[in-house]
DNA sequence: TTTTCATCTCAGACCACATCGATGA
DNA sequence: TATCATCGATGTGGTCTGAGATGAA
């Protein structure tokens, strides 16, 4: 976090919130396209049932004056539309990054902050390496170092040390000023929704489908305004799968719907949003962009074990030039002996305290 | 200033197999 | 409903490799 002071740019604020106006803006309402901190995303959103079903989305860890629209699973990090396109076309390797639309979610985002900070770090950090959980991976990421700057906690303190890493991340602190008196909300399961907004853009250039279950990127193009498919999936099926695809054209953002502050949906595209993002173009744009590229190049990512049974046999196979190689008869007989005649006391490893087999 | 080459750095692939988790009998 | 067997998927670490980054000529 000792970064942190010089990521702060002069003339390089977080879009404010909309309702307060002192506070900088940590999420964006689509409903009511606004841009709000936490306190008031809070207040707004747990007034009343209605309120309570908008969909909000955290800002673009980059520019921060815009909704994000995608995650990118190498980086970690929520961009925006624009900032997706600024990093993703920079060479061909961040081409290949895997990026997948991001969720919206239903509860305040404080209350996210405050229920994931007690059993959601150690998952957000597993999340980096396991695609089953890349729905958890955006929100959390997003908030864990808005968590950690708003409450002034260091990594170190945490009850998860390998967390560290993930709190490179830094952000301008958008909960700074905000209180912690919130209601707490039963957390939903947000239904899959499309990510913000894409406008001012020609549709055929920036928005393709893709289907990552084939193997070519689909040359079916769809208009965002009119499709509201998910094809992007986030099985573990698609583990390990790195479309081939340019940056933009990799993903999708099929979902341009204008949801009015009734809740419902006009099927104009809604352009606040990424009208912000080209706003911020030219000098201011790429001093954050470069600011973006080298926290990313500064971070570090721990291996989280999680099976330290299955630790303790990959220590002991044998390997040639590094890779497994099979056992001979005899010391598979040896393994036997040792894993058999003492249950349990193998797997001595208490650091893990997982999977007491044997 | 630009180009070329050598060196360094790092992410990802590879391997075998115990274990996990789902499914059906 | 509970138990057991089966089977495919998963995770684990050391080394190698190739691509990108960097610096010198």
């Amino acid at each position: 976090m000792g970064l942190q002071a010089g990521w702060t740019l002069p003339g390089l604020t977080p879009k404010p919130c909309d309702t307060c106006k002192s506070s900088p803006s940590a999420v964006f309402c689509r409903a009511d396209s606004a841009y709000l901190c936490l306190t008031c995303d809070s207040k707004i959103h747990c007034a009343n049932k209605l309120a309570s079903r908008h969909q909000r989305v955290w800002m673009c860890e980059v520019c921060e004056q815009a909704p994000a629209a995608v995650t990118c699973k190498a980086d970690a990090a929520a961009l925006c539309v624009t900032c997706d396109a600024d990093i993703h076309s920079a060479n061909p390797l961040a081409r290949r990054h895997e990026r997948v639309p991001v969720e919206p979610f239903l509860d305040s985002a404080e209350s996210i902050v405050k229920s994931t900070s007690a059993v959601g770090l150690s998952d957000a950090a597993s999340s980096l390496k396991n695609d089953d959980a890349d729905s958890l991976l955006i929100p959390n990421l997003n908030f864990s170092s808005k968590f950690i700057d708003a409450l002034d906690i260091k990594p170190g303190d945490m009850f998860f040390p390998e967390m560290e890493s993930l709190f490179e991340l830094d952000y301008p602190n958008p909960i700074q000023n905000s209180s912690s008196g919130m209601d707490s909300v039963v957390p939903v399961q947000p239904d899959p929704i499309p990510p913000p907004p894409v406008v001012n853009q020609p549709p055929r250039e920036n928005c393709f489908d893709i289907d990552f279950c084939r193997n070519k990127l689909s040359s079916s193009f769809s208009y965002p305004a009119q499709s509201i498919s998910q094809s992007v999936s986030s099985s573990s099926l698609d583990v390990g799968v790195v479309p081939d695809g340019n940056s933009l054209s990799d993903i999708s953002y099929p979902f341009i719907r204008n949801v009015n502050h009734n809740g419902v949906e006009s099927g104009v595209a809604a352009a606040p949003a990424t009208a912000t993002a080209i706003q911020l173009s030219g000098v201011d744009r790429e001093a954050r962009v470069m600011r973006y590229r080298e926290k990313r190049k500064n971070r570090k990512f721990q291996k989280t074990i999680r099976y330290a049974s299955r630790k303790a046999y990959a220590e002991t196979r044998p390997r040639i030039k590094g890779r497994f190689a099979k056992r001979t008869e005899t010391e598979t007989e040896v393994m036997d002996r040792i894993f058999n005649s003492a249950p349990g006391s193998y797997i001595a490893d208490a650091q893990y305290g997982v999977v007491p087999t044997f």
